[in-house]
DNA sequence: AATCGCTGCAACCGCTTTGTT
DNA sequence: GAACAAAGCGGTTGCAGCGAT
């Protein structure tokens, strides 16, 4: 008998006859009872199946098909940085968005940054071979060494707990447009918080498990001190443009008179300089980066270089 | 035209939490 | 308070679509 429940049990993609007949069920007893749908005969799935069809497909005033705008990809990267992989929290801050959505949307970033890090594998024949045209990320991973599995988490954990995760998907992002410059952002930053410029190289560093060289940095400051009100989005910072520094300027909220700053931390990197004004090191925003991230951009002329 | 690799998405699985008896 | 069921959640997988080669 068990078995023959078992076999009964339908699985796989939901045809439009088994929605009509689970949103007759919702509209009749509201979205709850889910097992009750298969006890009663009305459908060959599980309580738990239903529910999951319903949440992430059926419930009204979901956005489908239609891809994060930047403010909500900034959201989601600023309350990843404050509760971590709690999609479903996360989600309540994003209407019409399912946990579903916002955890697809992480783990694809994920991903591309896992990409970025490391080398094709020795194996794989070049695709570009004897082109005279390769596009500017193939131009890179060239450049690039290999990186281990954990010294790409390595990476990624030290560079966003070191400037954010808002400015490394950022980063992410420029792939797909031109490449920045980051010598003029730099500039663009120091004289827009009118930061002393403080030798990087007075920080100590450390070497890692796996060899890089990552410089030591204070704790990070926490995010978010108190809940972001879904009103208040309005406050998160442009889409990015050749200019982006500005997206971190203080906006005031109409709502509570409070600064965007105080709503979302954006963890620009202090240097622990954080009671001497606003300081941090001009020399050192960038540069002192595991090199291989920054790779992926035009590099930064430094003093020695000229 | 065929193949390959990447991407986004839907759905499943296993575990945890919550509610009920 | 224990046992059980239902609901909720996060991780993972499989697949279709698409662009590049």
């Amino acid at each position: 008998m068990e078995i023959r429940e078992l076999e009964m049990i339908k699985k796989g993609p939901w045809s439009s006859e088994e929605d009509e007949v689970l949103l007759r069920h919702v509209s009749k007893y509201g979205p709850r009872e889910w097992s009750s749908i298969r006890s009663k005969g009305l459908l060959p799935r599980t309580g738990k199946s239903c529910r999951l069809r319903w949440v992430n497909k059926l419930r009204p005033n979901l956005k489908t098909g239609c891809k994060f705008t930047a403010e909500e990809e900034r959201l989601v990267i600023e309350l990843q940085a404050q509760y971590g992989n709690k999609w479903a929290k996360i989600a309540t801050y994003l209407q019409g968005r399912t946990d579903n959505d916002v955890k697809n949307f992480w783990s694809s970033r994920r991903k591309r940054l896992e990409r970025m890090l490391q080398k094709p594998p020795a194996s794989k024949p070049k695709k570009n071979k004897g082109k005279a045209h390769l596009n500017q990320v193939q131009q890179v991973e060239e450049m690039v060494p290999p990186c281990s599995s954990n010294q790409v988490e390595e990476i990624l954990s030290y560079a966003t707990s070191y400037m954010g995760n808002t400015l490394v998907f950022e980063m992410i992002n420029l792939q797909d447009l031109i490449k920045p410059n980051y010598q003029q952002l730099e500039n663009d930053y120091l004289s827009a918080v009118e930061v002393d410029a403080t030798p990087l190289h007075t920080v100590p560093s450390f070497e890692s498990s796996s060899g890089y060289n990552f410089p030591l940095l204070p704790e990070p400051e926490p995010l978010l001190d108190f809940p972001l009100f879904p009103e208040c989005q309005d406050l998160v910072p442009e889409p990015f443009d050749p200019n982006f520094v500005y997206g971190f300027e203080e906006k005031k909220c109409l709502q509570c008179a409070c600064s965007s700053s105080q709503k979302l931390g954006t963890r620009l990197p202090t240097f622990g300089l954080e009671g001497n004004s606003q300081s941090a090191s001009s020399n050192g925003f960038f540069k002192d980066f595991p090199s291989e991230i920054f790779e992926y951009f035009e590099h930064i002329p430094t003093s020695s270089d000229q």
